[in-house]
Order: structure tokens, then sequence, then C-alpha cells
DNA sequence: CAAACCAATAACTGTTTGGTTATGATTCCC
DNA sequence: GGGAATCATAACCAAACAGTTATTGGTTTG
């Protein structure tokens, strides 16, 4: 569960491999393709932050034909959560603020 | 605010520092020589992990004398709340069971 | 005052990491 | 079938990083 947590941060660590994830999650899945294009990187350094997101369950993939169509897996995110909200105490005051902004960016 | 997201999750990818952290959030402040002691590497290997997590906020010192006492400061762990909300309707509904965990657990 | 203590900084080192180009394996399509 | 396209892997490189030892600046205390 460690190494868990782990993984995922060091695999959000990294802001070129974070735009992807957020890409995928915001816009729905994507082939490597159109992931370089808009990444800044060539498409062997995003395969490799690819592998990265992967291996922290952070994106899954499907084969279709030649190309691969990555997903986001935002539960991944859970380990996060999880860990956070070991500092309790800190996190029930804050939570009505959360709960704005939530409501803020929910409009 | 993006630079501030890529500090806080670069503060915490490294695990020797999550570890730093996690103690002083756990047992509120400490001194350097302390924190060493635990921490399984060098006392300057401790005052750079410091460095890097004072960068980002995490952690606040006050000096008393010829120690250095050091705080967790986890409203700076807020960013990362904001980024993960951005994944709206998932994490909406998994704030709302973190909430009542919270609640359970403050009775 | 001198010795011990505490923490930060400097200088250095080996490893990890994020990037590159080159190449290989499939698949599509004319 | 042959050329173009898509993606992964290999090999390599420079920069960043986490650690070390040595040293310095303060502070306490015997």
């Amino acid at each position: 569960m460690q190494a868990v947590v782990d993984n995922v941060f060091k695999a959000l660590a990294d802001p070129t491999r974070r735009a992807i994830f957020e890409r995928l999650a915001r816009d729905g899945e994507q082939t490597v393709h159109v992931l370089t294009v808009h990444s800044g990187v060539s498409q062997p350094a995003v395969s490799k932050h690819l592998g990265v997101l992967k291996h922290a369950r952070l994106v899954r993939h499907r084969r279709h034909g030649r190309e691969t169509h990555y997903s986001a897996q935002p539960q991944a995110l859970a380990p996060l959560v999880a860990w956070m909200s070991l500092y309790g105490a800190f996190w029930r005051k804050r939570f009505d603020r959360l709960e704005s902004l939530l409501k803020r960016m929910d409009q």
C-alpha cells in the first residue's frame, strides 16, 4: 500500500505526465498520436510517460488495429485521498471550504 | 498556481520526505535532530528534505536557540485537493463519503 | 573559555529520470 | 505487395536528485 501511494505520487510529480493524465481525464480516451501532438515532446517520450502512468494504474489502454487508445482511471487517485485523510482534523475543518470550491467549479 | 501544484507533488514524491512530513503531521513539532534519528539518513539529508518541504510550504520552522523546530502545514495540501476535484463527479461522490467518514471518526 | 551540540551549507558522487534519435513490429490502404 | 502510419523498445545523453562527508556558524553548558 505504501508502494502504491509512492507510485501515484511519483507518476504525478512530472508536469508533462500530469498534463497527459489531465487531458485524458478531461477529454476521454485518446490515441498516442493525438497525445503526442499536444504534449510538446516526442512520441517515444509520450509512450514512456504512459508506461509510468500505467504502472501507477492511472491509465488503461485498449488496442485497436495499429493505434492504442489510452484512458484515465481516476479511481487510482483513491490512495492519495486515503493518504490525505490521515490528516483528519485538518481536513474536517477545511471541508466546508472544499465544498464551496466544488460548488463553484460545478457551474 | 500550476507551479504550486507541481512543488507539492514533487515534494511528496520522495518517500523519505513524505515520511518526515507524515511524522510532523502526526506527532507535531519536531527538531531536526529528532527527525534525523528516525529518518534513516544523515542530518544534512534531512535538512535538505526540509528545505524542499518548506519550499512547497508543507512545513514551517521556528528557531529556538541552537535548535530548529519544524511543524507540518497541512493547509499546503489544499492545491492537491483542488487539483483532484477537477475530476468532478467521481471525486464529488468520494469526497462526500470522506466527509461522512470524518464525521463518524469525530464521535 | 573551551568543549560539545545543533543545524545549515558546500562540495562531491552515483543513480534516476526525462528527453532524444534510431529501429522494429504491426497494421492500414492504394 | 509496397509504402505510409502508429506505437513500442533500445540505446544513449545531460540534467536533476538523493545521498554522502567535511565544514562552518551559532548556542549552550561544564
